[in-house]
DNA sequence: GTGTAATGCTATTGG
DNA sequence: AGCATTACAC
């Protein structure tokens, strides 16, 4: 099994410093790294697995687990770098949620589930319980689903079972308390009703996984020996439920490696407990320990700050975070007096420092506490002409348009799935409303049987409804079996795009002529493209790989978007941008600058979260994840007033200013200002377009939208040619109907060339500076006059040549 | 049943 | 301000 010609994990070793390199290299037996920011940790852990598998270790029987797809696939990359990807694919390697949902799989039957059940996202469950609060005919006021839900969740991930909740004494009395002593029989109706739906939530993916390896010894007994080596990246984020199936898988052989920093603890919201990386050692006495302390990316000024930040909080483990590199410069702490101003002068000094320091627009990254305050920096970016994209916010996947295509083929799939029934039942309208489905929700209730139950026998659960509504009701039913049927027999992309035509769904959207319309036309067809993507490459993948199938089938697509959130495929290939998201998705990435707006009492820290202690330690421990993504420089920026709910509230500098050294500060404002530089950061936003340019540049998109949306074609030569129109009686799917699929690219794009001014319809006039690609999978860059460079696939474009 | 206007509620953080 | 739900007209 060693086979170390093929690959030599010793040179990369040797790049490691002493502790990094004993935690890489020790491999029996339980044990813990404790990793500062910025100490290497993904190496560690990297370059451990490669060592395992160097000396002998199958790659099946290495369980890693992270928890968020992105930095699994990252994890993954670098592991192939090493071993070679033949090796790396073999690891089981991925969050908590999408091992366990492929476990689960596997045993579904144990647990009473088919194979395919569905999982349901937050929107779904909510929706649920939305409608289980109605059919107990209680207060949704009373009963906001959102909290319902949160309470569930805490609940699941502390493995109280909806029995378990009810018939626990304090939690009554808890429930009680605060006026909402039906919450257990929500609790229970809602797993009843997901059991009965084929679904599971996030929480049941790790909950019936516990219930799987509790009731099933000989299950359990099988992965603890397959799995001999189990590592857990961000322990410090696991809460009870994975804690536990940790402990259970590696009861067996013991060799766990735990791998977190409780300093980054951010995630008790959601049910992380801390105690469990700090109470680590209780359950393995004879546990090893590593610190990482030397950090490699910051300067020592940002170190330092970190540091001081950190000191405040009581709850955590001895950690020394030292730095060789240079001292760097002070951090900034900048005043604005509302957001939009914040937002000016954080794009301003983004300006000046990649005129001044030779900075890239991808160098930079403005991190905010909660996604409201992206607008502000976004607009003042635009107006710069700075590019940037947003991580987190609304996902592809959670789209309106997306949702409604991914309904219907999750329902073609599994037909119990009441949500997805609910959602596209009459959308678009077949005449199918709410009476008549308020009438099917009670005979499914008094029937105790699926919503599909009843609209396939309408008459047998004695719904009240007329011959007209019965038709309807038939025809929908056969539509979704037809659905089926064509999902087992074709590929994914023929089964997707069919039940997108059949549906009707392209057709509603493509008679929507407003912007937004036009828009969620095309992300049907990103979506298309993304299931044709997956129909026809190769892609290693967790799901599919099991599978036997020579197709591509709809079902396993599913499975496998299903616990995907975010869309960080950057599909305009350009990465040169500034980062925008939440310091929450920032956790685990590194930019030379960093800004950290919105640094104000009530918003950060958070105005819940300041009359706890835990919660207040949580935020500061934020505050100091913020602060230690910066390579080069951090800023610091707030505002004195900001809008919220649409009026204007003042607000105050945040107390973890103060609480930082101020050796490492630089006050740009008040008494401690620092004149010199004042200059640079205030003198060019005196609003309203005084700097050069603007004028011209500047297009909000709000104005955009505001005006009248409909989309007039205007008249003769510039009316873009309608791309594509739905067939009208697509029955019969084959290569034909990929073709029309094909035919979405107009003869005009067929040959377009570089050097062509063109027109979409979108983003207006703009010359073609680049084609690249085979029909029909060609690519353009296309520099817009107002919307700038773009990349286009051209098969969906929207354009018109306007001359040669 | 469908579409639109008025109303009311909300914003931590996220897989 | 923006979105979702509700009320009301067709």
């Amino acid at each position: 099994m060693n086979n170390g010609s093929e690959y030599n994990v010793q040179n990369f070793l040797e790049t490691l410093n002493p502790p990094q390199y004993s935690a890489a290299t020790s491999t029996e037996g339980p044990m813990m790294i404790i990793a500062g920011a910025g100490s290497g940790k993904t190496k560690v852990i990297t370059y451990r697995i490669a060592y395992l598998m160097q000396n002998g270790v199958d790659p099946f029987s290495i369980l890693a687990l992270t928890f968020t797809n992105k930095a699994a696939k990252e994890m993954k990359e670098r592991i192939e770098k090493i071993v070679g990807s033949s090796k790396a694919r073999n690891l089981w390697m991925g969050t908590f949620h999408s091992v366990f949902a492929k476990i689960l799989r596997i045993e579904a039957e144990k647990l009473g589930f088919p194979t395919n059940f569905t999982i349901y996202d937050t929107d779904d469950s909510k929706s649920l319980i939305k409608s289980v609060i109605k059919d107990l005919k209680l207060d949704d006021k009373q009963y906001k689903p959102g909290l319902v839900y949160n309470r569930i969740s805490a609940a699941k991930n502390n493995l109280i079972s909806w029995r378990a909740y009810n018939g626990n004494d304090e939690i009554q009395l808890e429930d009680k308390a605060s006026q909402k002593p039906q919450l257990g029989t929500i609790y229970k109706m809602y797993q009843q009703r997901l059991f009965q739906s084929s679904a599971m939530d996030f929480d049941d993916l790790l909950f019936n996984t516990n219930v799987l390896f509790r009731d099933f010894p000989e299950v359990l007994l099988k992965y603890q020996h397959k799995f001999k080596y189990v590592m857990v990246d961000e322990y410090q984020d696991t809460n009870f439920s994975q804690y536990v199936i940790v402990k259970k898988l590696a009861a067996l052989n013991e060799n766990i490696c735990v791998v977190g920093d409780d300093a980054q603890s951010i995630y008790a919201f959601r049910g992380a407990n801390i105690q469990n990386i700090l109470n680590f050692r209780k359950d393995y006495p004879d546990l090893k320990v590593f610190k990482l302390e030397q950090n490699y990316r910051s300067t020592k000024i940002i170190v330092k700050a970190a540091n001081s930040i950190i000191s405040n909080n009581k709850q955590q483990l001895k950690k020394d975070v030292w730095t060789e590199n240079d001292i760097g410069e002070k951090i900034d702490v900048i005043r604005a007096f509302t957001d939009n101003e914040e937002g000016q002068v954080v794009a301003s000094s983004i300006f000046d420092t990649q005129m001044n320091a030779q900075a890239q627009h991808k160098d930079f990254a403005i991190l905010y506490r909660t996604n409201a305050q992206s607008r502000a920096m976004e607009e003042a970016l635009r107006r710069q002409n700075i590019p940037y994209k947003i991580y987190g916010g609304l996902s592809f996947y959670k789209r309106q348009e997306i949702k409604d295509l991914l309904a219907y083929c999750r329902l073609a799939i599994n037909h119990q799935d009441e949500e997805s029934l609910k959602r596209i039942i009459n959308y678009p309208a077949r005449g199918i409303g709410d009476t008549t489905m308020d009438k099917i929700a009670v005979a499914a209730l008094t029937h105790n049987v699926p919503m599909w139950e009843v609209l396939n026998h309408p008459t047998q659960y004695q719904v009240g409804i007329n011959q007209g509504a019965m038709t309807k009701l038939h025809d929908f039913a056969e539509m979704i079996k037809s659905f089926a049927a064509i999902a087992n027999t074709h590929n994914a992309y023929d089964a997707g795009l069919h039940i997108a035509m059949q549906s009707g769904l392209t057709r509603e959207l493509y008679n929507d002529k407003t912007p937004e319309g036009v828009n969620r036309y095309e992300n049907i067809q990103e979506l298309l493209n993304g299931m044709k993507e997956f129909t026809e490459n190769d892609v290693d993948d967790l799901v599919v790989q099991e599978d036997e199938n020579q197709n591509r089938l709809l079902r396993d697509y599913m499975q496998n978007i299903a616990l995907l959130t975010d869309d960080n495929d950057d599909k305009d290939g350009d990465f040169n941008k500034v980062s925008l998201m939440t310091i929450h998705s920032a956790k685990g990435l590194e930019f030379p600058y960093v800004y950290i707006v919105g640094v104000e009492e009530n918003l950060f820290p958070s105005q819940l979260s300041i009359n706890s202690s835990d919660e207040l330690e949580e935020e500061r421990r934020l505050f100091y994840v913020a602060v230690t993504r910066a390579e080069k420089r951090a800023t610091i920026t707030f505002a004195t007033s900001r809008y919220k709910f649409g009026t204007l509230n003042t607000c105050e500098q945040s107390r973890f200013i103060s609480e930082i050294d101020p050796d490492c500060l630089n006050l740009k404002f008040g008494k401690s200002q620092t004149s010199s530089h004042q200059h640079d950061f205030f003198s060019d936003f005196d609003f309203n377009e005084s700097k050069e340019g603007w004028g011209n540049q500047y297009k909000p998109r709000e104005q955009a939208a505001s005006r009248k949306p409909v989309y007039q074609p205007p008249a003769g030569k510039t009316t873009p040619k309608p791309a594509f129109t739905p067939p009208k009686n697509l029955t019969k799917l084959s290569s034909a109907s990929v073709k029309s699929n094909n035919d979405i690219q107009g003869d005009d794009t067929r040959n377009l060339t570089a050097g062509q001014t063109i027109e979409h319809i979108r983003f207006g006039k703009g010359i073609v500076e680049l084609v690249e690609g085979i029909y029909p999978n060609q690519k353009a860059t296309i520099n817009f006059e107002e919307a700038g460079k773009k990349q286009l696939i051209l098969k969906f474009a929207k354009i018109k040549i306007l001359n040669q």
